[in-house]
DNA sequence: GGGTGGCGATAAGCGCCACCTATCAACAAT
DNA sequence: ATTGTTGATAGGTGGCGCTTATCGCCACCC
């Protein structure tokens, strides 16, 4: 009964806002026209269906000045406030389609600490995209594959061969040579040795299934060079299995980056008829259109393309 | 050179961000059309649109499912902000526009206090407009008049008659009876008096011009009984002349209301042949569009009109 | 496998409204 | 009176936001 407010058949948009903060500024109606770059006419025209559509009049035009009404004066603030927003919620679209803020959980297998390949590669991409930000976290393999499948991990530093879930890729980083990890006091610890030498030794490897990276490794080198390899214990990471080889328990093929583990007892030997390599690469969903998860893979290949350059 | 954003011609509106927000929530293209009232076609254009504006696509449309892209988030939650700014201009400023908040500057001749208006209509306004702020002060009338004038004061309670400054009106309030204050010493302090009997007394008045208030109301009253006033002492409010009066400075003609003051020596008395009225009024700009204001005007008619009921 | 139903994208056309130019009306300044 | 400056009004046009119709794609289902 009592209300009766005119309804308005406009909505209100930001357009109506541009123009009143710009008539708010200017206090007149065709120097704000122009500064938009529009006809004074529709200026007038748009300011009137905002009155309509708040159902105030905005301004009082006496004819010789313009000034805002005490209602004018509080749509001016919450404009004012209302057109910042749309201009962050602009802005952070925008960057966070460029991939430069945001989220990135990434996961690593203990080994890559040491190549190297994982600071200089989070290096780089903090560099590049400091607003982004990084989960970062030593996972096994498999725990990361997972993960990755999941969606509760983005990128994994992993060592192939191994396994993948449906829709992961990996893509390789570094190719390193592997190296031999055997007790100070073995026999043949001073001595030039062959992989052919140690036939009878119990070979430890990392905890995994039969054909998965190092565990397929060491299979394959052996069988390279005409034995099947008696597998010791398994474990978890390479500074269990290297301490386990200082205590005795056998001899480990490790990657050579391993050798900045240096643990009393244990002596590194590059064995000249070991030609197999060891990979590290980084694993991610192969349909991943998210820009920031594209950008560090990005690096990755970067710092590949760095490594091959130096040979 | 190496940006190349395309740049959409369009401009973003909240048009958009209504859009997105329901494709958000929905994440279902026909279901959020249908929500919105328009076409699932226009929709999708318009979604388009927006991220060409945006510069990034901002739905995930894998054919069978849409879900938001890291960009999506952002946008989601700034343009949510966006939109509740929105209503709040327009909801800040329509209450402004009927006067509901904002702010209302009020002044009052002293003597307005003990009529019980100025509470009365205080209370009533109060009540219905809470989130007006108010600025109240006591002030002389003359002081009232320049500050409306000057726009610093917005309504002033007033005792006419007084010349008006340009553009400056009133509207009555009250009329109340005129009793005689006279010191109880006085040898006619016990008697029957008509004001007649006085007229050889020293008559107290407000520090007025000749023709203004209660000095108009004296000479009035006094020349209508056939005697011109001898006027005595003046001061700026009547607690000072009632004061003057129990000292014994002469008599006065003061509202009937200020018989709310029991000063010690002093006697009130309503005089037969005095049938002054004296006036209380409010006092603001004509040409006032603030519906604040107006609302403050309204309820000092519908106080008077109580009071004629009452009658 | 072909059918079916639900999804979003595309095509094509229509109508409103945001924009334009031209003009008016009111006031100030000279 | 004249002129300049102001905002409002009139009338017309083109763009775009809207529509309906249709397609292409996938999942599901006898």
């Amino acid at each position: 009964m009592a209300g009766g407010r005119r309804a308005s058949r406009h909505i209100l948009e930001l357009r109506h806002m541009r123009y009143f903060l710009a008539v708010a500024e200017e206090l007149n109606f065709g120097q704000a026209a122009e500064k938009l770059g529009i006809a004074q006419p529709n200026l007038s025209q748009q300011i009137k269906a905002l009155e309509e559509i708040v159902g105030a009049t905005l301004f009082d035009r006496t004819q010789r000045s313009v000034k805002l009404t005490a209602a004018g004066e509080f749509f001016r603030e919450e404009a004012r406030q209302t057109m910042a927003h749309a201009g962050t919620a602009l802005a952070k679209a925008r960057r966070a389609g460029r991939g430069e803020i945001g989220h990135i959980a990434v996961g690593y297998v203990g080994s890559a600490t040491y190549t190297g390949a994982l600071i200089t590669i989070m290096a780089a991409f903090r560099e590049e995209f400091p607003q982004v930000e990084i989960d970062l976290a030593e996972l096994e393999m498999q725990e990361q594959l997972a993960r990755i499948a999941a969606g509760t991990l983005d990128i994994g530093f992993v060592r192939p061969p191994v396994e993948l879930p449906l829709g992961i890729g990996t893509s390789l980083i570094l190719q390193e040579d592997i190296v031999l990890a055997m007790p100070a006091r073995h026999p043949l610890a001073e001595a030039d040795v062959t992989l052919a030498d140690l036939r009878d030794e119990p070979f430890l490897t990392p905890r995994h299934a039969a054909n998965v990276s190092f565990r397929k490794y060491t299979t394959q080198a052996c069988e390279a060079v005409g034995f099947t390899p008696q597998l010791g214990r398994q474990a978890a990471d390479f500074v269990t299995i290297i301490s386990m080889v200082a205590i005795g328990f056998g001899v480990a093929l490790v990657p050579q980056s391993c050798q900045a583990l240096h643990l009393p007892g244990v002596r590194y030997k590059r064995l000249q008829d070991v030609s197999v390599k060891a990979d590290l690469s980084l694993a991610s969903r192969r349909s991943e259109p998210s820009p920031i998860v594209r950008a560090f893979l990005q690096k990755g290949a970067q710092y590949r393309a760095s490594l091959k350059r130096q040979e």
